[in-house]
DNA sequence: ACTTGTGAAGATGTTCACAGCA
DNA sequence: TGCTGTGAACATCTTCACAAGT
């Protein structure tokens, strides 16, 4: 779990709230664009995919700035989200392993369109250096050290076969970065100052196995 | 979240346990290829990075099966735990967007490896209909319900622009698919009966992105 | 002596229900 | 009247602590 361990409160707001949030973002982001000015909690959560007193919940952490009687001002409430997610900033991240996964993390226009910016990818292939992929170059690991601490990469992606990822997280930590996502299918270790998180691609197929197995619904 | 408004209960297993069980069985596959014959809730629990009251209550769903004062054995509790995830049936799964993230799952070794079958890949695009991506030939998406229904695939996943999320999810459904994992950064909708999970790759930054913000720690 | 299995306690998250305000 | 904001009730999940088994 993300931050165990972490004697002071990180932040007062639950993480499935923060994870809901960024949904809601998604949703007003929608909504602004077709012009809709204010949102019902109650419009958001079916947009959302949760319920009502969960949305209002959530925002209230955020501050109270919802018209009783009326609702939300979507461009305001997604400023504050915005806000609260840190997406007003620019940050740049790396990818380490440009495999068939990490190029297409590599490509993925959904991280530029939140304002990550994929400042350099890595891998120790030989074969890979110094080819291109989606306009960025790809560089031997051995210097990620230098790029990291030059570019000021606060997020390191790993995509690395599972045998290698814990070296690689290794490095990254070495190297001052300040969090990892991990899609390596292998849990690593990091110091507790350091955030992480893993995204299991095979976990969620089997997670749904599960379930299918289960199945005796209504 | 996965099963809301179902009336019974689908599983007695909690799902953080489940979510939780995909990440042990890959710890025991290592230790059983290790050659380690039995393994103690402590050191489980270290491998996995969660505590060892956690790892004793979690198996403690699966029945109880360690011996006390010695631990675990390992190829039987992973067998355990792969006849509860379902693992020990191969299941047929399909793949709609072959774009770069698409092609990425299509190629995923992971899958392979927990007795997932890759058994089409569908796109609208007609350039890359009739191309062969990683041995399996790109079909269009025309023709999903035949293949499903021929195929009995259980499990579809959707890897296409957020716009062209929903309708494929409807096809699917109308296919008779039993569950689906969403990749595009969008909320569908489904019927109950119908499992859903999503995996949003730029919500899991801006998660990182909200600590990386608000990093008071001790 | 060592480690499991599990009630009970504690912590966290969700939903209800309604007061409060436009 | 309509919708927010929130304390309180409820539900769920995690951790503790120790009895019980080998």
């Amino acid at each position: 779990m993300l931050l165990k361990g972490a004697k002071l409160k990180i932040s007062e707001i639950p993480e499935p709230t923060i994870m809901r949030l960024t949904v809601y973002a998604r949703c007003l982001t929608d909504l602004v664009k077709q012009n809709v000015q204010v949102v019902s909690s109650e419009k958001l959560a079916n947009e959302a995919g949760v319920n009502a007193a969960q949305v209002r919940k959530d925002l209230s952490y955020l501050g109270s700035f919802g018209r009783r009687g009326v609702g939300y001002e979507t461009n305001h409430l997604l400023n504050k989200i915005s806000i609260c997610l840190g997406l007003t900033k620019e940050r740049s991240i790396v990818i380490v392993g440009v495999g068939k996964l990490g190029s297409a993390l590599l490509g993925y226009q959904g991280f530029l369109e939140k304002g990550f910016k994929m400042v350099a990818a890595f891998d120790t292939d030989k074969r890979r250096i110094g080819s291109s992929i989606g306009g960025i170059e790809v560089i031997d690991l051995e210097r990620v050290d230098e790029i990291i601490k030059k570019k000021n990469v606060e997020i390191g992606i790993i995509a690395v076969p599972a045998e290698a990822a814990q070296k690689v997280a290794d490095r990254l930590v070495v190297a001052g970065i300040k969090s990892i996502l991990n899609f390596a299918p292998v849990v690593i270790k990091v110091p507790e100052s350091i955030l992480l998180r893993r995204v299991d691609l095979s976990s969620e197929l089997e997670i749904l196995s599960h379930y299918l197995n289960s199945s005796h619904k209504e």
